[in-house]
DNA sequence: GTCTATAAGAAGATAGAC
DNA sequence: GTCTATCTTCTTATAGAC
């Protein structure tokens, strides 16, 4: 295929044009293929075949295919990073975790990519592992950070270092575990049944009674 | 599926002990494989390299490698009708989530391939998919009922039908992400994590601070 | 850059010997 | 009951044409 349709005036004339397109299609499709079937068992035909391309190809762009998981793995981090906003803190920043479950929930892969890698990742030689394991603990250490910022401005009442810990870890783990439920069952309300959840642990923080403002419409 | 009942005495010199204990080595091997690799990734091969015969006899004992998986999941469906105790009831299940999760620490395959399946299963036409979903509908059925109960005896303050179905979802979820992060890191605390987090599940549900008392010693 | 063709191997499953 | 041998299909990866 030649494709010698040159476009009129965006699209510059050198070289590399459709190859990083080519990339960009080629990654979005294994994000898609590994999240539904796993690393392991999402082949690179099944890729292929969804952008219109050779098996061949893939290994030409990405060298091999671990090379093709590690650009689906840097794009998911870049992505989750322009999707952070800096100016949230203390206990607002776990408010805003309700925007980040919606998120996910309009992008369903997103979440099948991180537990079907997560159950894969329980073998210690997994080539994701250390990507999982690395982001978990960046989530976690976030956390703990707001929270304790929150402690130290007074806005808590009794939480000393251990259980501070302890309530993160305990947060992120219910809201794992109803995208897991979302994922099995997509019938039950897992932006409620988080912020239900989400209101109990920050009372309990608090030690007052808490009102969650609604979530911001078009989260997209 | 011919299911040979138990032989009653000592080893009765009928023709079918050897094939009853190998068809039991074969689910065991099993299990730790689907476990460990998933359904898809795991290999008649490497359960038969496992227990010491060829993919062959495999597929004469089970038909295919669905029959296997079905196999697998009945037995952990006895297994777990064993463990249940029908005596307790009410806050006092909630409380024995503890002992649950003591025993699937204690067995990790248990959680590794329920994750693991649970995974595979977010693809709709995954052999396991109905049994995960049926036993999660199962056990969300079972917590509810027990929360109405304690509800109904008064134990409770100011929970309704709704709230009672979300709070033990997140009950769940918090349990199930838990163990998530255990697998990924075995360091972590589990059951102190879990027991922190159900104390405050149970205050918010009875309206005053919630002892829980010491997990019982031998829960093997 | 992408193709065809192909290598080298592993997968599930079957047939028939013992 | 389990074996060996074999079939078909699918996997990743490479070589070379265009």
């Amino acid at each position: 295929m030649t494709d010698a349709t040159a476009p009129s005036a965006a699209a510059q004339r050198g070289p590399y044009q459709n190859g990083i397109r080519r990339r960009q299609e080629i990654v979005e499709s294994a994000s898609r293929v590994f999240a539904s079937y796993g690393f392991t068992s999402g082949s690179l035909r099944r890729i292929a075949d969804e952008v219109g391309v050779t098996p061949a190809a893939l290994t030409r762009h990405f060298g091999n295919k671990e090379g093709l998981l590690s650009a689906v793995l840097a794009k998911w981090d870049r992505d989750a990073q322009l999707r952070n906003t800096p100016g949230i803190r203390g206990l607002d920043y776990f408010i805003g975790l309700r925007d980040t479950l919606a998120y996910n929930q309009a992008n369903r892969g997103l979440i099948e990519l991180f537990l079907t890698l997560s159950a894969e990742s329980t073998n210690a030689d997994h080539p994701a592992r250390d990507f999982i394991q690395g982001r978990y603990r960046h989530v976690v250490a976030t956390g703990i950070q707001h929270l304790r910022e929150a402690r130290d401005a007074g806005e808590t009442v009794g939480l000393d270092d251990e259980a501070i810990s302890t309530e993160v870890r305990s947060v992120f783990a219910t809201m794992d575990g109803l995208q897991l439920q979302w994922l099995l069952n997509p019938g039950i309300d897992l932006i409620g049944s988080f912020s239900h959840a989400l209101a109990g642990y920050l009372e309990r923080w608090t030690g007052r009674p808490y009102v969650l403002p609604p979530l911001a419409a078009g989260t997209d």
